[in-house]
RNA sequence: GGUCGCGUGGCCGAGUGGUUAGGCAGAGGUCUGCAAAACCUUGUACAGCAGUUCGAAUCUGCUCGCGACCUCCA
């Protein structure tokens, strides 16, 4: 088992060794999404970084519970601006049941994780599937007497918790601060302190979604879910809790404060956040009205994209960043993402051509020792990346017969991009579908041009490259004979 | 306003005290009937100012600019 995986933990704002608290086994959380609408480019920022980790810990030989939430009760506006949640808003615009709201947008958000190419977590829990867990927890809660019910709604005292605990540990807030600093808001009143969170809220006549509870019918809060659901599946305490930069507060710190009022542990030994996609600088939101959805990612129609960029580009773009560095959108940088990746995907593919030599020139050694260092070193994905460019430039000039590689050397190159680009980082080769008679049609062109080219009538044969380019089919000429591919 | 973070060559982005990050784009070359691909060569980069140091993009201070969280958000 690898010894030396270092993590950022946000808890301590350091690089940690990784050791987990039941090796080979490892707990691991991650906040997913809120099924009430559709799944945007910043939505997959979380998902590929935790797919990555999940998949490296998994490669390394750790047996990884992989526990990653549906949240479809939806949030009420926690402040009190409004007391309805948004899955109950957006069920009454489209007329429909909010199960079936929420149905729609998590299957959307099923098929967008598979192009991807993220791995289904191992469990997926739905905050609706649990309210008889957060229940319990909130009971118990009340009962230690950090939580107060005022009206049919219950809330967590974070003064009094404070007193013990070092609520804003995470998120380096410092209680007092808040207090002075927060603002006043209708529906706040309830609450004896500004610091307060819901546990439970009262749900209104109109509302929808509602379940009965001690308290009356209602709802749970938005930070509960997370508590009750990670507790069930991965015990007290568990390994690694991921999410988005903007989850830590208060999000992540109350979720701290609700776990270890029942348990009384710390949760989560490490804490991982991955952060934001930008556009234009600014961060990709909701409120900022600057999302891009991954099905327009992918086939197009928003109109800052160019065209649709293949799932594998984004996952490769995502990954060509470190995790905890913002990531600036820009048709640009896609493409350029685009070229790069095609270009490791060619690099493999030509290994084949490779006539194995006796000597080798090569070290290729290195190069799966650097990719092992980039990635212990807190996944660095793009450093990562980097070595295996040099290992196509090495594959490459073998190909051209400007470095020698042995047979060994080849099932080593092999090894290390079947290793880390397929396996660790989940890319997949780009597989445009050609159907069998686009295969015999092509075959035919080819031979067209081939013997116009015999009989030197190049323009006969730059015509039908050229034609064919049009319709997205480059030909390229090589040694052994002409090759096609469709973009 | 409070807390935290960032500012790297045309673009995206690693790095963190001395040695080439990498990709894309650009320029020149090799190969090719031509192209494409590939390979080789090529870039006064580290917001500004001052300080610490033999040496700073990297440490310290100040200034400027940008962002995140504090309210639903990945």
């Amino acid at each position: 088992m690898n010894k030396s995986l270092y993590i950022t933990n946000t808890l301590s704002k350091k690089k940690e060794l990784f050791e987990p608290l039941n090796s080979p086994f490892v707990g691991m959380y991650v906040c997913g999404p809120t099924v009430s609408g559709e799944s945007h480019l910043g939505h997959a920022r979380p998902y590929v970084t935790f797919d990555l980790v999940y998949r490296y810990l998994t490669h390394l030989g750790y047996k990884v519970r992989y526990v990653r939430n549906i949240t479809d009760a939806g949030h009420f506006e926690e402040e009190g601006r409004e007391s309805e949640d948004k899955v109950n808003i957006k069920a009454k615009l489209e007329r429909i049941e909010p199960m079936e709201l929420v149905q729609k947008y998590t299957n959307l958000y099923h098929d967008m994780m598979d192009l991807l190419n993220c791995e289904r977590p191992g469990i997926e829990p739905t905050a609706t599937g649990h309210i008889v867990e957060q229940i319990e927890m909130i009971k118990i809660i009340i009962a230690k007497g950090l939580a107060y019910e005022v009206n049919g709604s219950v809330y967590f005292d974070v003064t009094r918790y404070a007193k013990d605990n070092d609520y804003g540990k995470l998120s380096g807030r410092v209680i007092d601060d808040m207090i002075a600093g927060s603002r006043e808001l209708d529906g706040q009143n309830e609450k004896r302190n500004a610091a307060d969170f819901a546990l439970w809220k009262k749900a209104p006549p109109e509302h929808i979604m509602r379940w009965p509870s001690p308290w009356g019918d209602g709802f749970p809060g938005w930070h509960i879910e997370c508590s009750a659901m990670a507790t069930k599946y991965l015990g007290a305490t568990f390994d690694i809790h991921g999410g988005g930069m903007d989850l830590l507060f208060p999000h992540h710190e109350s979720e701290i404060a609700q776990s270890k009022t029942v348990s009384g542990k710390n949760p989560v030994k490490y804490w991982m956040h991955n952060n934001m996609i930008t556009i234009n600088g600014r961060k990709m939101g909701k409120s900022y009205n600057n999302t891009i959805t991954l099905r327009e990612m992918f086939f197009g129609g928003h109109q800052l994209l160019e065209r649709g960029y293949d799932p594998m580009v984004i996952r490769f773009f995502i990954l060509q960043t470190h995790y905890r560095s913002t990531l600036d959108f820009s048709n640009e940088a896609l493409q350029a993402s685009e070229k790069g990746l095609q270009r490791l995907l060619n690099a493999f593919e030509s290994i084949d051509k490779i006539t194995p030599a006796t000597e080798s020139s090569v070290e290729l050694e290195k190069i799966r020792t650097d990719c092992y260092k980039a990635m212990d070193d807190d996944f660095n994905s793009a450093i990562c990346i980097a070595n295996l460019f040099e290992l196509a430039r090495i594959c490459n000039s073998a190909v051209d017969g400007t470095e020698s590689m042995t047979k060994e050397d080849i099932d080593n190159a092999k090894e290390i991009f079947d290793t880390f680009l397929y396996q660790v980082l989940g890319i997949k080769a780009i597989k445009k579908d050609v159907s069998g008679d686009m295969e015999s049609l092509m075959k035919i062109m080819l031979s067209i041009r081939d013997e116009a080219k015999q009989k030197r009538d190049f323009s006969t044969s730059d015509k039908i490259r050229d034609e064919l380019q049009k319709l997205g089919i480059a030909v390229k000429d090589t040694k052994d004979g002409a090759t096609w591919s469709k973009n």
